[in-house]
DNA sequence: GACTTTGCATCAATAGATTGCCATATTAGA
DNA sequence: TCTAATATGGCAATCTATTGATGCAAAGTC
């Protein structure tokens, strides 16, 4: 196996070639671990409040200033979060059956439904600040502001070539 | 609570703190798609051969020159691939089924059982090759090598970090 | 009015991922 | 030798994720 610094040197094109397919296989590995232990760390994080990953992810993105008040159609959150429609209901589900979220025919085209935080969600969504801000102080405590936004940018880039990938019409 | 860096910082504690917090949730945000994003095209890319990005995980690490003749233990693959050992049972039984992947009692240590690839699981994974060069190449054939080499060595201290919370003993 | 598209829900199947608990075989140590 | 620790398997529950198919209601179009 080779060492990642042999790759930032100035190699011949194949050599290239077969150092961005090692670079890629360990970087691809890591996203899997990471996403994993992001998955097992966060709901641990928030297991006080009955609450998964993906659920603090709809809630997260139901209780910013935009959506607080009359919600975010299904459509959009699928566009916010990336996920198929199918799953997205089930989150959705569980959360209404928790009385965290409603679904709401909103005015206009009578096709949509709204989902809103109900106030015990955006009461709990407050509430799971702290163990929010505590989470990301312990798992990002090693990074730099830099270093994250460098991280950051990085995913983003990734996402938005994955998501080419994905629907390539 | 204020993080490290903060104290170090020339700015405002409370800016920084709200800056970090900001970039942390869209850090993970796109963590979080990029992971569902990079199972579901993944998963397309290897269809053909009946696998998933799991299995081809698996047998990626069994493939490698120190594991192929002898295989590796539950264990080893657990710390390799970070994964549960229930759930990593599961897949190994999928790839078995398959006529992938075989158990072996080796000798020795009489409680271990190497799992290794089997005649058609490594002509299969070699089958697979070219499908997954394709896929790293279609997935960052927008970053130069140095981002690639950049976006691993972040992933991969996240990935230690996430670690440590996971396992705090 | 008939047709198509869009937004959403439902049912079903398969696969991953976690947790928790119990069972078994083997090894290692007191 | 009795006991504890280790490595694995099995069973169960819950949640997440995909795909595919069906259906319905509302909107826009011809």
């Amino acid at each position: 196996m080779q060492s990642p610094v042999a790759v930032l040197s100035v190699q011949a094109p194949r050599d290239d070639d077969a150092a961005r397919f090692d670079v890629a296989n360990r970087l691809f590995l890591r996203l899997y671990q990471s996403s994993n232990l992001m998955h097992k760390t966060g709901t641990r994080a928030v297991a006080a409040f009955g609450a998964t990953t993906q659920q603090w992810a709809v809630m997260g993105a139901l209780a910013r200033p935009g959506s607080r008040e009359s919600g975010l159609t299904v459509k959009e959150l699928i566009a916010f979060l990336m996920l198929s429609r199918q799953n997205l209901t089930a989150v959705i589900d569980r959360l209404v059956a928790a009385g965290l979220v409603e679904r709401l025919r909103a005015g206009g085209d009578g096709r949509l439904r709204h989902v809103r935080l109900t106030e015990e969600g955006a009461r709990q969504w407050g509430a799971m600040g702290p163990a929010i801000r505590a989470y990301y102080q312990a798992a990002l405590g090693g990074f730099s502001t830099e270093e994250c936004v460098q991280l950051f940018r990085l995913l983003d880039r990734l996402r938005d070539s994955l998501n080419r990938i994905a629907e390539p019409e």
